[in-house]
DNA sequence: TGTAAACTGCGAACGTCGTTTGCAGTTATT
DNA sequence: AATAACTGCAAACGACGTTCGCAGTTTACA
């Protein structure tokens, strides 16, 4: 035992983010796992299971190991998660080329993004939380500046117009995966009238399809297009 | 003790909604607290210290009780969720008498909502479960439902264009509340060289006000407007 | 080559969480 | 008076994220 040691193998409260932390030291044993195995045994999980199924000791127990000894790889479930959400947005390889109007290309973003949903839901209840944007982000972000390049708006537009996008792409996939969840139950829906009349009204044509496209497309032609015109 | 009870007095599995639950039966001695008590000390403790400040022994601890003893009211925590979120709707009340143009009063009850987000930031970390509806949520609904009576359309598109405008909303709110947290810390920034030229570029007017306005308009008109013209 | 430092895996524990349980006491019904 | 339905509460249960200590392994450097 040593009197000052300069690291107890654990974590400290102040560390790098993980993605420019390196995976292992250059002593001791080679490690019987690796962030990328424990990311894709947490994501198989996930999609299989749900966030929630998403355990340290899951997680572990995927790999065959105690929930503990994923703390050499990982400094918390955070981490974790970061490194899934990154994982996940890397599937949105390769970008399309640009061709033609900028606006058709980023709604063809955007369905990507909700295609990605669809197969990671999970990513709907992870997205929302504070965190370093990962590499895969950071790429992805840079296209879409790419794409909007010919647009001649300042570039916190850009950024608001992009985060705009993810957002309504994740309320479609919500709504997607939800299905019409909530329910009327124990409540006096005769006490609202306007409600009921309109459940009464003849329902009309079903909701049309490219919903998500036409939504996308007024909303980033208004937050983009008719920006330069007018000043706060 | 009896061979057959017909209630242990505690919770089981499928249970009304607590919306048509009574408070208390006819019998045993006056309950100590009660719903509206518990909701308010949640309430308040979601306030200040965020959502996980408010776990089941910090609520009873605020009312000078213990965690267990909560469950003489309430079934569990997501019940007590549904609880805080219908009463924090309940505060949008009185709802604006609809003078004019439909658009524009929809767009001042989504400013509304935003105002609520505002004063009840943890409403954005509790909407997106899958819950009942409450009865003062259900109000609310039956209102923009008479404000868009003039709009000609389907009634499931009036439904949609509602809850997108509840989640657009609560994405300019979740915004607000982060204030561009996501940082590039730890990340190959040069290996993006359309980011470093968009950041590299005059930053323009800053962001305009009344954004919210203007994305709600176009989202609601986009959706309910252009609706009849076209069927998928 | 020997030794110390840096690493490895792992089982056991810690504190917190939501929730359940058992029990003693209280009130309304019959 | 007796019974059934309620009340509050302390203690416990199981699961969670995380920490700790220890024994063993590999590398760097004298």
């Amino acid at each position: 035992m040593s009197d000052a040691p300069a690291s107890t193998g654990h974590a400290d409260p102040d560390r790098q983010p993980i993605w420019s932390r390196p995976e292992r030291g250059s002593r001791g044993p080679a490690p019987a796992h690796s962030r990328d195995a424990i990311v894709a045994a947490a994501i198989a999980l996930a999609d299989a299971e749900g966030l929630a199924a998403v355990s340290m000791r899951a997680v572990a127990a995927a790999l065959g190991t105690g929930a503990g000894s994923l703390y050499r790889y990982l400094t918390s479930r955070d981490d974790l998660l970061d490194l899934m959400t990154d994982r996940a947005v890397g599937e949105l390889r390769p970008y399309p080329q640009v061709e033609g109007d900028w606006l058709e290309t980023m709604v063809l973003l955007g369905r990507r993004q909700l295609a990605l949903f669809g197969t990671h839901p999970w990513l709907l209840d992870v997205i929302h939380r504070p965190s370093g944007i990962g590499p895969e982000g950071l790429a992805w972000f840079d296209n879409c500046i790419r794409v909007l390049e010919p647009v001649r708006c300042p570039v916190a537009a850009k950024f608001e117009a992009i985060a705009m996008m993810t957002g309504v792409v994740s309320l479609f996939a919500r709504r997607e995966s939800a299905a019409g969840a909530f329910s009327f139950a124990g409540l006096d829906l005769a006490a609202h009238p306007h409600l009921v009349a309109a459940f009464s009204q003849p329902s009309g044509p079903a909701p049309r399809a490219n919903l998500v496209e036409r939504t996308l497309r007024s909303l980033l032609s208004g937050l983009l297009i008719t920006e330069s015109t007018e000043v706060g």
